[in-house]
DNA sequence: TGCTCGTTTGCGTCATTGTGCAAATAATAG
DNA sequence: CTATTATTTGCACAATGACGCAAACGAGCA
């Protein structure tokens, strides 16, 4: 149980809003690899890019470049629009990095100094979020 | 040679850092309904838990719980102290938003403007990207 | 030293999901 | 109309990952 007064009856609001943003949907839907690749290709692209164009700088069949982008799609993470035969994918940004941000202030406004007595942990110490390539 | 098909400019260096920063570690951490229930309850708790006290709130056995821990902890999200027998687990909080917001700037700086006709898709109008419960 | 408690790890099982191929659907050109 | 191109979907298979159980490991205590 918790070291403070009360136990977890007292689920303080922020953290509750925090649970109920960490819902998996988005987060499955950037864990793999090929739909990461995606995203990022479609970062630089900066434009909408067809399902072919994408496809191309993935050593994947079209068919499931087609199936991720659905899934990034229903995540919300990209939006489509149909341009004759053609679909065009985009990278949501603005909202992508709006919920990202609302996750990171609950995350802080919850703990807002997480046990600062000695960060000296087993395996872990003063390692980052995984970010960066490691 | 990148996709450009026609007018497409070659990969901007924001864009690049980007790129670098979707790892599939730190989501993959966060793509399991078990481990986001485990991540939700030690920011509820604000303060370092023990092992058996996370696994009271979760279905799973401890084991698994403790494989949960320990994959978060890998991909940064926890940090982990060990005393005497126990190991306390507790959420760094303050890394894990920064990542998220660096991820959020890179992604709004590289794409200011996602689509010109704001969001004009086939089935995605208007959606955001899943946080609340969808 | 032996014992107990807390945690981690090895292993087998089962569900999920990423993948390729082929067929189906949709839209445009001839 | 048919033909062609772009995308999606059905199906089968393989890889990944979550799970439970039991054993091993580590730290404190009698």
């Amino acid at each position: 149980m918790t070291q403070t007064s009360n136990k977890r009856t007292a689920p303080k609001t922020c953290c509750a809003s925090l649970g109920s943003m960490l819902t998996p949907r988005l987060f499955k839907a950037l864990c793999d690899p090929s739909r990461l690749a995606i995203l990022a290709r479609l970062a630089e692209a900066c434009a909408p890019c067809t399902v072919s164009e994408i496809a191309k700088c993935c050593p994947i069949n079209l068919s499931v470049v087609s199936r991720h982008l659905a899934q990034l799609r229903d995540a919300g993470v990209l939006c489509a629009e149909k341009r004759g035969k053609e679909v065009r994918y985009a990278v949501r940004a603005r909202e992508l990095a709006e919920t990202l941000r609302a996750i990171a202030d609950a995350l802080e406004h919850c703990c807002p100094a997480p046990v600062r007595s000695t960060q000296a942990s087993t395996r872990n110490r003063g390692r980052e979020p995984a970010s960066q390539g490691e």
